[in-house]
DNA sequence: GAATGCGGGTCAC
DNA sequence: GTGACCCGCATTC
């Protein structure tokens, strides 16, 4: 044991800071397979990310020391903000009463692992299931689904052809070996009026898609006009990260799924009603430079106590989380699909430090624009705040802006397959759409590498009006257009946007024949008929055509 | 059907 | 003893 004699007190960044630093050196001084004469990894035949920086640890603001097989753990009064996505070695203590907390949720695919104490459920990283081909989606985002927990499931979904039909690629699991060589490691115990929540090792793989895309594919898959992989897993993302920021202001009532199936068109009708704070907590940046500011401790902090601060109190910090994890920038060896929506944004990534104060301007300028093109009232001007009052350093930029940043997260977790995932809807209408749609915007702003995004719609879709899951993507698309519109702003050349933007005419065009739920996904052969190449085929010159 | 929790059991160190 | 992992069962959604 040990626990701190004073009081429990609320210190200051400084400190936690501090905390990280030991606490991410206790990470490091994890023995290696090797040291301990265990078996390595297994070979992997999917390509291993390169060597990368290991991510913050996620904080907690309780100082207090004190481990997961404590015979007595400290009771407290303060707790941490729920995190889908903690990483690292960290102890998170959340209310009793939190629901993503006693369901022991977690964004990263988790299953339980027997340790033979009744008091504290463990549970162990499942990976990443990826694409072994590694290929791209023509917005560059790669495959990087969720691994099913049940075995037999995750049994068959290895070994599946890619959901890409143009890659011939297979599905295999890409296993965390963050700790240690072994998985990432979650204990959950519940203690008097807390759960603690201790995490061992920090994720060497990208995050799989969050667990409501899983969900949202079972409702498509009675659905004709499913979306493709990428629009999915871009929808999914964009429904996970507005989740995100209205978690704290939610929480309805558990619906019962065939209910909320029925129930989605009535969700569509409300308005988006922005959460007066947002109490999820994202992956905390912390870094081991000890050099950052209070990531997501933003100065307005929280109006419900003095201790507890949001890390997503303000729609500022949106993007700023999404941007620093650096998921999306291939920091972790993954571009996951990202969109202003997704929580793996790698949007931002496209822009490097030294532009990010212009990058600002043009952002404020655009967002100017953009506010005065976007209808009020329908939650769509909400989304165009948190996108364009990214500070300089929303932007990421690098490891080195990992301190401004937080990661984001989810829906997933818990709420994979709750009401709630689809209980927050903008509720904006499709016409509204039409504001950052195709039709009347300049084609230029339009085809990035997340360009496809804006082609997947099917002419007809909505000839029958908008289903849920319909406004869902329309939402992404929106949402992501706006973005991708500011990224064009940028003029930064990024090789991958670079050669986008060689074909300003290039369009994609997925279709599913709705028989096997595979999605097609194809350039029109009207217009250009340059292989899409990702950034990293780019550098090699050799094109990739997934 | 899948997620989840639980627990028995085995194996390696 | 510890940790990882497999498996089966029951419950829930």
């Amino acid at each position: 044991m040990r626990i701190e004699q004073k009081p429990l007190t609320f210190q200051t960044v400084n400190l936690i800071e501090q905390n990280m630093v030991l606490n991410n050196m206790a990470s490091t001084m994890c023995l290696t397979p090797q040291s301990q004469n265990l078996p390595l990894p297994l070979p992997m035949s999917l390509p291993q990310p390169s060597p990368v920086p290991s991510p913050p640890a996620s904080k907690s603001r309780i100082q207090i020391e004190w481990d997961i097989n404590d015979t007595i753990v400290p009771t407290v009064s303060e707790f941490d903000d729920f995190n889908d996505w903690a990483n690292g070695h960290c102890r998170l203590i959340y209310a009793g009463h939190n629901e993503d907390a006693k369901k022991h949720a977690s964004g990263w695919a988790m299953r339980n692992t027997n340790n033979h104490n009744v008091n504290i459920l463990k549970k162990s990283c499942l990976g990443v299931l990826l694409c072994n081909a590694n290929c791209r989606l023509p917005n560059g985002a790669s495959v990087h689904l969720r691994p099913a927990i049940c075995d037999k499931a995750r049994r068959k979904q290895q070994g599946k052809q890619c959901p890409n039909r143009n890659c011939n690629g297979r599905l295999e699991i890409q296993p965390c070996r963050g700790h240690c060589g072994y998985p990432v490691t979650h204990f959950w115990r519940r203690a008097g009026n807390a759960i603690y929540f201790q995490a061992k090792g920090t994720h060497d793989h990208a995050r799989p898609e969050a667990k409501g895309s899983t969900e949202a594919r079972r409702l498509l898959a009675g659905n004709r006009r499913v979306r493709s992989l990428a629009v999915i897993l871009a929808s999914d993302a964009a429904l996970n990260d507005k989740l995100c920021s209205l978690r704290s202001s939610k929480r309805p009532m558990k619906t019962p799924r065939k209910q909320r199936a029925n129930n989605n068109t009535e969700l569509l009708q409300q308005n988006y009603q922005p959460a007066a704070t947002t109490a999820t907590a994202g992956v905390a940046a912390a870094t081991t430079t000890n050099t950052s500011t209070s990531f997501n401790q933003t100065p307005s902090s929280s109006s419900s106590s003095s201790f507890v601060t949001p890390q997503w109190s303000t729609a500022d910090g949106y993007y700023q989380q999404d941007a620093g994890l650096g998921y999306g920038s291939g920091i972790y060896g993954y571009d996951m699909l990202h969109s202003p929506l997704s929580t793996n944004s790698s949007t931002a990534s496209y822009y490097n430090a030294a532009e990010s104060q212009q990058q600002q301007q043009q952002q404020q300028q655009q967002h100017q624009q953009q506010q005065l093109l976007l209808p009020q009232g329908n939650g769509y001007d909400q989304l165009t705040t948190t996108t364009t009052t990214t500070t300089p350093v929303g932007y990421q930029t690098g490891m080195n802006l990992y301190e401004s940043c937080d990661d984001t997260s989810s829906l997933t977790s818990s709420s994979g397959y709750s009401s709630e995932d689809y209980s927050y809807f903008n509720g904006y209408v499709p016409q509204s759409l039409d504001l950052s749609g195709s039709s009347n915007a300049s084609p230029d702003n339009f085809y990035t590498p997340h360009s496809e995004i804006f082609s997947v719609f099917d002419p007809n879709i909505n000839s029958g009006g908008p289903s849920t899951v319909e406004l869902l993507y329309d939402e992404a698309t929106a949402y992501q257009q706006q973005t991708l519109q500011q990224q064009q702003q940028q003029q930064q050349s990024f090789s991958y946007q670079q050669q986008q933007q060689q074909h300003p005419t290039a369009d994609y065009y997925y279709s599913n024949t709705g028989v096997d739920n595979v999605w097609n996904i194809q350039m029109d052969a009207s217009v250009a008929t340059a292989p899409y190449q990702t950034p990293a085929s780019l550098e090699s010159g050799i094109g990739v055509f997934c």
